[in-house]
This record gives C-alpha cells, structure tokens and sequence, in this order.
DNA sequence: AGTAACAATGAGTCCCAGCA
DNA sequence: TGCTGGGACTCATTGTTACT
C-alpha cells in the first residue's frame, strides 16, 4: 500500500528543520529578489524534490502568481488515475501552500486571527490542469510556518512553528473557491470620463492555525484521518481537533506530531474552535483622512 | 486621567508572467 | 510589446494595554 503523501512531507520537513529534540535547526537562505520571490518556498521544493521517496516527487510552481505552490505526487501512478482518485487519495496527488508568518517582538504569531489568502480562498480542494490544460481538482494542504532570522548567523534561518493543515481546516466549500478563483467580472467605464475601473479584487482573510496557541512552537499535522498511527508508528495523537459549521455540526480533524516530539505524559485534549476570530462587523473604516489644523467657525 | 507604545485590522503598492 | 491581474509586501489608522 502507497504511503500517504502529506505524512511523507510532514516528516521530511520535521526533520530537515528540527533537530532530534525537536528545537529549530538553523539554514541559509539566499536574498529575496523581488517581491514575488519566495526563497523559502524554493528551499523546501528542493529538499521534497531530492529528499522524497525515490517514487514520489515534488514540483514547484513554474513560475510565481500561480497557485498551489507545490505540488507533491508520484507521477506514474498518477498518469493511469482516474479523476476521482486524483482528487481524494492522498497517496497519489497533494497540493501544498506555503504560508508563511512573522513574529512579533514579544513573541506572538503575527496575523493570529486571521491572514491575507489574498485572491485566492484556502480550500480542501484545489484546481489544477494537465498538460492539455484540461482542469483536475486535488487534495491540498496548507503548510504554515513561522520564518525567524539566525541572529547569531547572518543569512540563516530558522522555523519556530510548523503546521501541516488540511485545507478542510480552513474551509471546505469547494463552489465558492472557484467561484472566487475562476473568471470574475470588473467594473469598467467609470467616473466622469468613463475611463476608471474597479478590480473588485477579492482579499481574502481566513483563519491562521498557528493562531491557535497549541499550536505555536510546535510541529504539527493536521489530518482527516483518525487512525493514521495505526499505519506510522513514527506519528502520535497530540490533540483532536473541531470546527463548528452550524449547532450540533462540526468537522473533526486529527492532529499528529512525530512521537518523540510529545511527552510520554502527554494527555490528548479536544479543541473546540481553537482560531482565534475578532469581532467583525460589515462595515469597513474610512482611511486617509486629510486634516487640516484649524476650525471652521459652527 | 493622560499618554506612550504596541497590536490589530483594513487597505494601498510593487512587480512581472502570461497573455492579447 | 504593452497591459492586466494577483501574490506578497507595506503602511495608516484605530483599538488596547501599560505606564506615569
């Protein structure tokens, strides 16, 4: 039986980047070229494509503004797959997207209650296209991670937190992902001179796992499957995982860390909505306001 | 109570691949 | 070859907390 593509990732990445104890294990990172360069993302495309089983690999987006990031599959297996298998066996197809979160001075995620999807919603499934650019719907998951400087070594890094997340996590509406993805419409012919437009461009904000503090400074994956120790004996329940839909309805998830990275004493807690949500309220704040230092009389 | 410092949130900007 | 759209980044304002 094929092994699960996002435990193969989660343990590759757990141990590039940590060490036997578990504490970060510090790495170059070559300059950032432009604002869509991710070298992060480059590095872990790189240690997956020469790290991963020799029957599965990892692709790279091939160039940046395309969605997923990374892409991991066994491409044999895959070519003689049915859609349907494509778009839910975790052993033959994955989609990965890195998301990757500062901390702030005193120590604390930035961004925990919610962080910039931008155009694109966090899903379970995603969509991506052969060859002959027919569409394919896959499995993704999310990987979040918080980058800190080595400030004992100029040009190293090193990861703090790591969360390996099902999409599902975070939103599992597969019509309204494409209904944000796919072809939309803008305004156009505004203004006096018709010559304005509007992008009406979504911005997306969605939950921030490492939000959840049970989360942070651990190293974890967040995973359907409640039985997967069953199958890697390397894998341990730290905690199960809730997100209410409506009264009485909720999704559960299984989180894993490797076993050596969870105290024998350790008891498994359920988590009932752990992300943290502000208030919201529909209205937006007015911005940039020109204010001049004298009063106009009453 | 007043103020300074910081965090949260909303929104603007930059850049360039891909397409027309 | 110029334009467009979108991912990542950056910034401004407001809210909150800590300090005097």
């Amino acid at each position: 039986m094929l092994t699960d593509l996002t435990v193969e990732t989660f343990l590759m990445l757990r141990n590039k980047f940590f060490d036997e104890k578990g504490n970060p294990v510090s790495f170059p990172l070559r300059d950032k070229r432009n604002t869509q360069d991710d070298p992060l993302d480059e590095y872990i495309s790189e240690i997956l494509k020469r790290d991963l089983p020799n029957n599965s690999s990892c692709i790279k987006a091939p160039g940046p503004l395309i969605t997923p990031d990374l892409v991991v599959l066994r491409s044999e297996i895959c070519k003689g797959s049915t859609p349907q298998q494509l778009r839910d066996d975790l052993s033959r197809i994955i989609a990965v997207e890195v998301k990757k979160l500062e901390r702030s001075k005193r120590g604390m995620i930035a961004r925990e209650s919610g962080l910039d999807y931008n155009t694109t919603p966090p899903c379970g499934t995603v969509r991506i296209y052969d060859s002959a650019n027919r569409p394919l719907s896959i499995r993704c998951f999310y990987l979040f991670i918080c980058q800190e400087p080595d400030m004992n070594r100029k040009g190293y890094f090193k990861l703090t937190a790591l969360v390996l997340c099902d999409g599902n996590v975070l939103n599992q509406d597969f019509d309204f992902y494409l209904s944000i993805v796919g072809e939309r419409t803008k305004q156009i012919g505004l203004g006096t001179y018709k010559d304005g437009f509007n992008r009406q461009r979504p911005m997306l904000v969605f939950a921030n796992p490492l939000g959840a503090k049970e989360m942070d400074r651990h190293i974890t994956l967040i995973h359907p499957d409640k039985s997967l120790r069953e199958r890697y004996k390397n894998l341990s329940l730290s905690n199960i995982m809730r997100r209410s839909i409506s009264e009485g309805i909720f999704n559960e998830f299984y989180c894993y860390r490797f076993d050596k990275d969870i105290p024998t004493d350790w008891k498994v807690s359920t988590l009932v909505d752990p992300f943290p949500v502000p208030e919201r309220e529909t209205k937006t704040q007015p911005r940039g306001k020109f204010r001049l230092d004298f009063r106009l009389p009453e």
